[in-house]
DNA sequence: AAAAAATTTTAATCTTGATTAAAATAATGC
DNA sequence: GCATTATTTTAATCAAGATTAAAATTTTTT
């Protein structure tokens, strides 16, 4: 799921133009960056863009089928390391922070689903909801073996993904932002979760 | 600051234009959204739209300054009933979101920043920026007062402000579920807060 | 009800950036 | 080194939507 073998010229560099593209539309907003921006950023031609990707809208999308993956595998290894509700919440949260901040390069903030393709825009919102589900169920797990106070899953859900989700937004690629984020947004995140709080 | 006096039918239009357009931008997204879409909303032609502004741009920039204006509003009116620091932020949180899921209309995220003219820009990250620094310094009273535990106010600021403004994203005018906001969000929010959490 | 001002529409035009096709260059296998 | 394939560029073209100007309509004033 995280190792990739040996792999040819074209996906390499295809991926590097999902990451300069993801880091354009992050930085720039999506109808701030032209192909030109991004083929820019990797010493390209914007014509040349179109060696890998149908058009625009294919870009985005794939971007967001990254940042998709990345939720998803973050998500996955949280589950299978977790030891309790509260643990894999954290877990997850760390794993995809890491992700965000770190080697998987910037990770496009789904903030324009609405401009994809029908089917394109369904699958999108499809893994989406997909995955608020899996998160919202980490919290019924946590609650039901004690290590989460009793709370509206789905509000609570809407919280801590929202502010994850916004994390693109102001952090700009500093490492040491980077490990200040991983070391104290988990924990700043998940808080305000534990049954030691009176209500 | 809130109440609005006598208002020319043309500031009228123009209000009900800047609301069409920030659910519009909202839900469509920036690119997404023509000026025909918004236009079609308030039962217009999109021309039309260039007697209450000079281009799209201008309708981006004042959707943002709206949005600042509903943000800085929250923020005074919780300075001044707030009773030590975590109500004070507690109510900063629920006055804002009051206003950003009830009569204000929809408030525009502000995703699309960086296209704005340089003027402009300049002008909405300074409100953004002082918007920030603005909570930031509720979180250092209350960590003054006690009332809040000792925490990373930049990181928290980010996490907090992160979770409010993804609000717009997934509220889409459901009068039941802006009650559950208004009544569950600033509490979910702030719980992590609290000097009783064990570290 | 006429005149003036305010508001909206119709019907172009204009711009920007996406897209395409053909040519050029670089890389690879033999 | 030659042939083949992979990659990129050059140079148009295209399309969508923003923008504008003039005309039409509606509202307000007197």
């Amino acid at each position: 799921m995280a190792g990739k073998a040996s792999e040819t010229r074209w996906e390499l560099q295809k991926d590097r133009m999902l990451r300069e593209a993801a880091r354009c539309f992050n930085q720039k907003g999506y109808s701030g960056t032209s192909l030109r921006d991004v083929a820019k950023g990797l010493g390209l031609t914007d014509a040349a863009l179109y060696y890998y990707v149908k058009n625009k809208e294919e870009l985005v999308y794939l971007c967001y089928l990254r940042a998709g993956d990345v939720g998803r595998d973050a998500m996955d290894r949280a589950i299978a390391e977790g030891r309790n509700g509260l643990d894999t919440v954290q877990g997850y949260l760390r794993f995809h922070l890491e992700a965000m901040t770190g080697d998987q390069g910037p990770i496009a903030i789904m903030s324009e689903i609405p401009s994809l393709d029908p089917e394109h825009r369904e699958q999108i919102l499809d893994i989406s909801r997909r995955h608020s589900a899996r998160f919202e169920t980490l919290l019924e797990g946590g609650i039901a073996d004690g290590s989460i106070a009793p709370c509206d899953v789905r509000m609570t859900g809407n919280a801590i993904m929202g502010a994850l989700n916004w994390v693109p937004k102001w952090f700009h690629g500093d490492a040491a932002v980077a490990a200040q984020v991983i070391a104290e947004f988990p924990e700043i995140l998940s808080s305000g979760l534990r049954p030691s709080d009176r209500r």
